[in-house]
DNA sequence: TCAATTTACTTCACTAGTGTAGTATTACTG
DNA sequence: CAGTAATACTACACTAGTGAAGTAAATTGA
């Protein structure tokens, strides 16, 4: 069976669209933050000072998506910036205390999302699951 | 492997919003429509005149969003709505010829990444992801 | 070395969704 | 059958993204 047959495109775009709204409301119940902020974060955190242009690049999108949402992340608190010391054109952004304190929480709601797919995926099928996500990935990546 | 090992939430998202970007790149040059318009044109033209409501519980979305997409399909000429005779609050959607016509360039649109979906997925593991996605979908979906 | 090109970011108009609060209309119930 | 609740839609403020056009700094090449 094809992927037109499983109407595979619009499958997916609804499985991320429910996950995605369940999701961000739990998340701002325990964290206030929303699912796209906390990825973010946790890219600025775990790889510590990162310019917009880095940030864009690990979750393929645009410089102005970035420009907009570092500002809303700046104004909550969450997020601080200051110029590169290599580059006057470039920020480097990190997250504030408040930012970490927020996603310890997001981890606990995540947890759940986590636990509710692991109820309806059978383990042995995840790694499968996984790979095809990243095949799709890297097929329509950018840098093609 | 569990869901949290796989970050697949992420992962899903990334590749829902990788292959919704390059598929939206690709039909408005075919057909001048974007994958949400063509998804909520879709069903209507399948399943006859419905209501807003109908389209949104179809499609896991508010009214609102529905208001607002049906707004702009019509003022594109792409789709008509009158009363329901039976219902004075309800709208009866339909598409247009117009709509109908963009229609058949989506398709064309939609063979391609198809296409290059089942190049990068293996035919018989293709079951196995519309099972899980559906299964997804199925465990987040509001009517819980 | 300096003009042309590339790069990092910004701004703006747009699509597309959520969630809340509101208005009619319809359905239910005692 | 009248009052209440539910339903179908709308309006609005918000988040979150694209894509195009622009600025200033950095890089490149004759």
């Amino acid at each position: 069976m094809s992927a037109s047959k499983h109407r595979l495109y619009f499958l997916l775009q609804r499985a991320a669209h429910r996950l995605k709204t369940e999701a961000d409301a739990s998340l701002t119940e325990v964290s206030g933050l929303t699912t796209a902020q906390s990825a973010v974060m946790t890219i600025i955190a775990r790889r510590g000072p990162m310019t917009q242009k880095e940030v864009a690049d690990t979750l393929s999108q645009r410089e102005s998506a970035v420009t907009a949402m570092a500002g809303r992340l700046i104004k909550a608190g969450l997020v601080a910036r200051e110029r590169s010391s290599e580059d006057a054109r470039a920020w480097q952004l990190t997250v504030t205390d408040e930012g970490t304190a927020a996603l310890k929480q997001v981890k606990v709601a995540f947890d759940k999302i986590n636990a509710e797919i692991d109820q309806r995926i059978p383990e042995k099928e995840m790694n499968q699951l996984a790979d095809n996500l990243s095949a799709i990935i890297e097929a329509f990546d950018q840098q093609n």
